[in-house]
DNA sequence: ATAGATATGTTATACTATAACAAATTAAAT
DNA sequence: ATTTAATTTGTTATAGTATAACATATCTAT
């Protein structure tokens, strides 16, 4: 393992995919093992960047992580104020909305995690290494989120590029209903799946 | 004119779109007689679905309508406020955020107009008669936002609902980039268009 | 005219996000 | 090792967005 190895080395230890066409993963369906998977790959790709990944940074990173549902900005300063009360009992310092909002921006331009802006949150990302325009389910029902991925929705991009002229820049694509397991089924069950 | 024929001869009057497979609208391209149209139909809507169409309502939409890039609900605010101080002078009452919130919500259950969650903003819709699953442009140069609408936008919805199970109530789909007036275009012009 | 429904006004507050500057920490260079 | 420069975090204050709860006004139908 050297140490120019780290960045590959790091991309091949997630394998968070390897769907072709259009599929989805559920966002918070993440064991603890693959949770320190991601934690390590952060910090071997911050690593070979020369960024620091700092605990707060590893700490929010880490939250988000392991939340069955996405995170407001307010939630991660409650529950960080709890790890810190945790730690340094009645003297642990205050957590202000600047320090979490940095943090926040330092993991979305990594691309570790996404912001949901129709629900001020934020969730975990499915394919953090490479660039791509992901839509999210929001289940109004249980909360959870599913990420979508695949060829319509690069589709779109090209549409409104080639037939607009349109350059994209950012993406935000955000359908709210009901996920299969809030929906509600007629008598029969799924068939043929 | 019956009345029962009010909503057909309403619909009429728009006419907004005979475009059948993709295609965009810039949001804010309305002259002062489309603008009209608009509130006419809207008037004669809510006449039809015995809802009222109040003075409140009719301003904030045509401030909408006449606006040529996307509104906050903090602008609309401001710019009622103005309104009333040139028809009432200093007695004119304070415009409070829950009036023009309660107004926002009203115009966008009518699909009057459309919420921008990414830029907290509000644009006209362009076909204001059916439901419809559209993207929004949003240029981060020249603010302007087109609406684009289409097969491909379609596809992603029967795709989650196929593929995914997932029944989708509420579409927020926000591309940001650069529109084709604010792209940076190489020496040769548009060619073929 | 009165009652019930709908709409708007009013006050207060909650929630979300950032600006500006200070202190602490880290990395590099002498 | 000590200083310097860069980066990160802390701190204070405030801006921006949105809603709850209740009062008043307006409209509709009897």
């Amino acid at each position: 393992m050297s140490d120019d190895a780290v960045i590959p080395s790091a991309a091949s230890q997630v394998q968070p995919c390897e769907h072709q066409g259009a599929h989805s993963h559920d966002v918070h369906d993440l064991t603890p093992e693959k949770i320190n998977q991601r934690l390590q790959t952060a910090k071997q790709i911050c690593a070979a960047k020369q960024i620091r990944f700092t605990p707060l940074r590893h700490t929010v990173y880490q939250l988000i992580l392991e939340s069955d549902k996405p995170l407001g900005a307010y939630d991660l300063i409650q529950s960080l104020q709890q790890n810190r009360e945790k730690q340094a009992g009645d003297k642990a310092k205050m957590v202000a909305p600047p320090t979490i909002y940095r943090t926040l921006e330092f993991l979305l331009e990594l691309g570790f995690i996404h912001q949901l802006t129709s629900i001020n949150a934020f969730v975990p990302c499915c394919h953090p290494r490479d660039e791509h325009n992901a839509v999210f389910l929001l289940c109004n029902d249980c909360e959870r989120v599913q990420e979508f991925s695949g060829l319509p929705v690069q589709e779109i991009v090209g549409y409104v590029k080639n037939e607009v002229g349109f350059q994209v820049e950012q993406s935000v694509m955000e359908l709210k209903g009901l996920c299969q397991s809030c929906s509600p089924v007629p008598a029969h069950i799924s068939e043929g799946v």
